[in-house]
DNA sequence: CGTTATCTTGAGCAGTGTCAAACTCAGTGG
DNA sequence: CCACTGAGTTTGACACTGCTCAAGATAACG
């Protein structure tokens, strides 16, 4: 995300060396108002953060990918209001020196611009999941959503050839969408129809980039101008 | 928000005392996509975040009320991902001083603790926001905004009584709660004819806030436990 | 006091949800 | 190796929430 300074590699390699702490799917990796132990990455697997209501109905705030962080904020005792569950297998490393770092922004200049970075994407999804869920139709969400998972897994140089794994189920889609099992299979069926994309055996293919960013209107976070400017 | 040192509330004073910057109704006080100058906070008046999609359809993501900020940020550039509108005259005060307070937070702990509260409700109601519109019928989204409403204008010590003005035609709360206005304005009818809530020339009274808590089943952010720790 | 925004109400319709049943398919145990 | 199982997907029929269009009623404002 950021040049980095060699001490700056050294931090990252010693949390990369740590031990993993492994979740299966549908574990719970985090609790609804519980407190936040330290930053986490993912480093395998895929979650959700949600919530639900007492009636049972779930709405997913975020889809966390391989590298996306848990907790990450310079809050001093950070506390959850979502749970976070593994939608597959998951391991996940500690990084308390992380938030620590993020503070001391002047010795780890390039840590601390990455960190903001994060922070700041995170920030756009949760606005461009709002703009779904409040303006956009079933056909729309699902495209713009597509296209934003397309960017992050690209962003991390998964998602060679605009085809990736899906590891979620309709309902988990629908949950993340706002929308009911059966609409998303049936809104699954027009775009595999129409030609735009391809999910068999939880992987999905955009075979057509284009037309879903137009029904989507989606953007990127960054212009590619700002994202020239932050990874050189 | 949270007990301040002495040089602290100096901060604070010289920031009060400063010039205030004033703004019209409907005039657009941050644009999408720019760069954000320095936090500044709302003096008086109310504003809100929102992004448009092409076709018009618009969409609020927040809310701002007196007292709250505007582009807090730690991060270093901070951009603004919406458009920061007023509702009504809005008068705002830069506050540049805070960015930097929060990062040297040891020097100004009192500062830093109530800036972290600030950030950490602002996620919360952000989670809020995308529950009642991903999940939540029209009914129960307008119980629980009103019911967010109350908790932060009594916050500040607004709404004296469970009524406070809301100054917002029926349109643009149907932007914040991703309806149609027709729709907003029958979901009021219904809510005046049950006894809930009552609104008139700008004024919104909460006449039944038990039922309208359950029904949008609204939770604050704290618990009454932190938030007594928060600013005993 | 006119003018224009805002609110209100009705009628009809579209997009999604619900319910229910059939189908697929990967895994499991015999 | 194959029937069985259960989660996940697909389809149909139907209901309902919320939207659109349109017109009239009120209230705000110069």
């Amino acid at each position: 995300l950021h040049e980095l300074a060699d001490h700056e590699r050294g931090v990252l390699r010693l949390i990369e060396g740590r031990p993993k702490r492994s979740y299966g799917a549908d574990d719970r990796l985090l609790s609804e108002r519980s407190e936040i132990h330290g930053p986490h990455f993912i480093t395998s697997g895929w979650a959700c953060s949600m919530r639900e209501l007492k009636d049972g109905r779930r709405q997913i705030f975020n889809v966390l990918l391989p590298g996306d962080a848990i907790g990450l904020s310079i809050r001093s005792k950070p506390r959850s209001f979502t749970n976070i569950i593994a939608l597959t297998t998951v391991r996940i490393v500690d990084a308390p020196e992380i938030a620590v770092a993020w503070r001391d922004r002047a010795r780890v200049p390039g840590i601390a611009a990455a960190l903001d970075l994060m922070a700041t994407e995170e920030e756009f999804f949760s606005q461009a999941q709002i703009m779904r869920l409040g303006r956009q139709t079933a056909y729309e969400r699902m495209a713009h959503w597509f296209m934003e998972i397309d960017y992050r897994m690209a962003a991390r140089g998964l998602g060679a050839g605009s085809s990736f794994p899906l590891p979620m189920t309709q309902e988990t889609i629908a949950s993340a969408l706002g929308l009911s099992v059966v609409h998303v299979n049936r809104t699954l069926q027009q775009m595999r129809r129409e030609g735009r994309i391809e999910l068999k055996h939880g992987r999905l293919s955009l075979l057509d980039k284009p037309a879903l960013v137009a029904a989507g209107e989606f953007t990127p976070p960054m212009p590619a101008a700002a994202m020239a400017d932050a990874r050189p």
